[in-house]
DNA sequence: TCCATATATAGATTTTTATCTATATAAAAA
DNA sequence: TTTTTATATAGATAAAAATCTATATATGGA
């Protein structure tokens, strides 16, 4: 490390000129094609040869021949300047969202719809890589105070942080049943009819539980929770095989399937919630993530929509 | 070649100052690792993010999240100064001599007495590689003029060009025959006698046959050349077979081999001459250049005439 | 030998770089 | 909320880099 301290031989200018005498195979002839004059160039390689420590050519009759050491320099130079070509292309291509990567962290139930927005956006970017993070509450909001990715999409966004966000579209909260269970029937349910039935609750932390709490408080009821179950896959499938009813996003049943699994037509429900996608206000917004927030907020919450409508329950 | 112009993004300083952040994480961090206030560092990356395009990184909490472009110059950034360690330590190496090229050119008259003389240089500078080039002397003036070699070897140097010399030892010429030729058992031979034997020359642009030459113009005689040959070794062959006689670098005997050769006792033989080192003045010597010449000068020199008088004749 | 060509040196000047101190700002911790 | 910690900004300055013009020097060729 304390290497780097001062780590380097001459100066990029300095290893510029070095390269045109090189290529030029003489001093005169590098003054030319760097439109300098020519003392110009003895003086910046006479600096040069003076922090190597070696001469770096001789002048022989009118030519220019390179010491051992000169050509050690020529070599480190050219990798010099080979790697600044290299990152002004990578930079460029990034740029022109010719390359890079978005970063996703979303809660895990937005991970049904996500998918179908990431497509299109893929599609027209091409070269853009995507990085998706799928995580609880908690975990995704952990990543967000470390500020690792671009944007992060949250039913409940934490209030303290200091975020912007835009309110992506509805995300209502219904109630499910076995199809033969015997309130899928009835006409209208009751909230105290709901919580008569054994419930299937999503563990602490996440964002549909706090919802559904919040949601009860206000009502003044108590659901009958039986179990606490940390995935909505596995609270469907419980639900199916008749082990209580529970409340989930409709889109976790529209995109993820809902074959043995009926709603509930509760007058209080559907609870109203909505997604977001949220960011760092202190992490300003690469390219890319300014692309992919253009396109969510255009095309992107458009096609979604229409999506929806296809797979209505 | 056009990109060359200005192929370089920031300076060296800033590229420095940006992997001091990414080791130690923190804008103030690398300030106390590089021992400078906190300010200078985030100025001098501003204006490196500036030349960039791109923001290098952002402040999250307390913490330094480098960007994807930030990550891409970190990349180019220890490259860079990679080259540059490498650089140091090749340059290093040669100061110390552990590494490095030696290059000679000698007239082929030489090449039986110079390993002789490389073999212990070598031994002392086991890092040091040797080049030895080996051609006429036409060919040996040729590569001087272009500077190509750290010393030549002429018994006869160039007197046109720009060289400095050492004398390194005598090169006596002495004329050969047949070990059972007519002279040979002859007590005295003048130089007429020799004159009238056919005689075995070197080709035009060899400084044995212009030392020939020259001597027998100043001795008022004319030899009697039969046949002009490229090599000793041919010469020595032919002499051998009986073809006729010869006048050839006694060192041409007693490092190559004799047999069925013998000295023909002339009274105004050998011609005397020396092998030179010489190199170019506008050349500065490298430094295995200064350690081979003073090699020669002390041990080499003693080395080598104590090596020839084991060979005598 | 003289001329043309190529390079080096000297001295001056303009920019750029590198750095500081003082202060403002933002976020985490108490 | 206040304090502490970390970073950014502004303005100033010293040092160095980059470049020029004018001139000296060395070399090859006419």
């Amino acid at each position: 490390m304390s290497l780097r301290l001062q780590a380097h031989l001459g100066t990029l200018r300095q290893m510029e000129i070095l390269l045109a005498v090189y290529d030029s195979g003489s001093v005169s002839g590098a003054a030319e094609t760097l439109h300098l004059t020519q003392p110009t160039i003895s003086m910046q390689l006479k600096k040069l040869a003076d922090v190597i420590g070696f001469p770096l050519y001789n002048i022989v009759g009118r030519k220019v021949v390179f010491t051992e050491a000169g050509l050690e320099v020529v070599k480190s130079a050219t990798e010099i300047l080979d790697s600044f070509a290299r990152l002004e292309m990578s930079l460029s291509d990034m740029g022109e969202l010719k390359s890079g990567t978005l970063r996703l962290a979303v809660v895990t139930t937005s991970k049904y719809f996500i998918p179908h927005l990431l497509g299109p956006f893929c599609e027209r970017y091409p070269n853009v890589a995507v990085q998706l993070n799928v995580g609880n509450r908690q975990q995704i909001i952990e990543r967000l105070k470390q500020g690792i990715d671009d944007f992060y999409v949250f039913s409940h966004p934490p209030a303290d942080l200091n975020t912007e966000s835009i309110e992506f579209f509805n995300n209502p909260l219904v109630a499910i049943a076995q199809e033969n269970h015997p309130l899928v029937s009835q006409d209208g349910v009751s909230l105290a009819e709901l919580c008569e039935a054994p419930f299937l609750m999503r563990e602490n932390g996440s964002g549909t539980r706090l919802a559904i709490e919040r949601f009860m408080a206000k009502q003044g009821v108590k659901l009958n929770v039986k179990m606490t179950i940390e995935s909505n896959e596995a609270i469907k499938h419980s639900v199916m095989s008749g082990l209580g009813v529970s409340i989930l996003s409709a889109h976790t049943l529209a995109f993820g399937g809902n074959t043995g699994l009926a709603q509930l037509n509760v007058k209080e429900l559907p609870i109203n919630s909505n997604w977001y996608f949220l960011w760092l206000k202190s992490k300003r917004p690469s390219a890319i993530a300014q692309a992919f927030l253009t396109h969510v907020e255009s095309e992107g919450r458009e096609m979604l929509l229409t999506e929806l409508a296809k797979h209505k329950l």
